[in-house]
DNA sequence: GTAATGGAACGTCAAAGCGG
DNA sequence: CCGCTTTGACGTTCCATTAC
């Protein structure tokens, strides 16, 4: 264990660099950002259009009394939960004048080098590929409309593998993309209980709590895959703003630049 | 070589958000 | 209102780097 706990820290990566992300302290405010566009310019060309209204959520002011930890912890919780989601924040930075579709379509982020696509539900298939049955390895596909870049997903798919012991148990991988260790699931968990998803129930004690496990461990697995998913979002909005920052630096020196140059061009006028 | 340290990524939990 | 999704927080693991 390396820090204790992972206060102050976010889990960002940025490629090359990295990024902390820290809660400045911003007064309730909007930023206004107003679409310019300047022929002269392609790097800020090609983000005129784009500009939306940055609603910067304040998250905590200096004077904040934040002495003791319980305290400080619900406040932090309180005021955390209430910033808008990077899909809405993304949503609302590429679609200019049009809510976006929220279901299964992929957009062009701000600047246009970044593609986002989205992907809110999970739709759960199973099915056995025939040579893996013969080695008891049977596999569980999550359709995904998001390509991610982590664990065994391909194209948006999550491949979730799974065995079936003799004793008709279950058994899932556990550790991501290396199958490092086998954790046992109830029996019929997970490939039935997707299956039988509209299945009769069976209302024995037993089946509840075999239900209640299966349930347990689809909702762990979409958890897990949704964590992966929202990580991703989160670099991306990142580096989204990242890109921004980067294209308003550059049009405030041309600006100033050109604000010079007026100056100097209106003194010769004048003298 | 090895312990210490820090960063990145992950899994899980809990709570808010959101759609039907 | 309910069920599902999203996301911050937290703890953990792994890996790279650095100091000794």
């Amino acid at each position: 264990m390396s820090e204790g706990n992972g206060r102050g820290r976010a889990d960002i990566d940025s490629g090359n660099q990295s990024v902390s992300v820290v809660h400045v302290n911003i007064p309730n405010s909007a930023i206004q950002v107003q679409p310019v566009i300047q022929a002269n310019h392609p790097s800020v060309i090609q983000n005129a259009g784009n500009f939306q209204t940055i609603q910067i959520v304040r998250v905590a002011t200096v004077d904040d009394d934040l002495s003791s930890d319980d305290s400080e912890a619900n406040k932090r919780r309180e005021i955390l939960a209430r910033r808008p989601s990077y899909r809405k924040i993304l949503n609302d930075l590429s679609s200019p004048g049009s809510k976006m579709d929220d279901d299964s379509n992929s957009s062009q982020s701000q600047d246009g080098q970044d593609s986002y696509v989205q992907a809110n539900t999970l739709q759960l298939t199973a099915h056995s590929d025939a040579s893996q049955a013969t080695q008891g390895l049977q596999t569980l596909t999550m359709t995904n409309a998001s390509p991610t870049s982590a664990s065994n997903s391909t194209g948006g798919t999550t491949i979730v593998q799974y065995a079936q012991g003799p004793d008709g148990q279950f058994y899932i991988p556990v550790g991501g993309t290396n199958v490092q260790a086998y954790q046992i699931a109830a029996p019929g968990s997970l490939t039935q209980g997707v299956v039988m998803a509209s299945g009769s129930p069976i209302s024995s004690p037993q089946h509840i709590s075999e239900e209640g496990s299966r349930k347990r461990e689809l909702r762990l697995l979409k958890n897990r895959e949704a964590a992966r998913e929202c990580r991703r979002k989160k670099k991306e909005y990142v580096k989204c703003l990242e890109n921004r920052v980067a294209v308003l630096e550059n049009q405030n020196k041309t600006l100033i630049e050109e604000l010079k140059a007026l100056k100097e061009l209106y003194c010769q006028k004048d003298a």
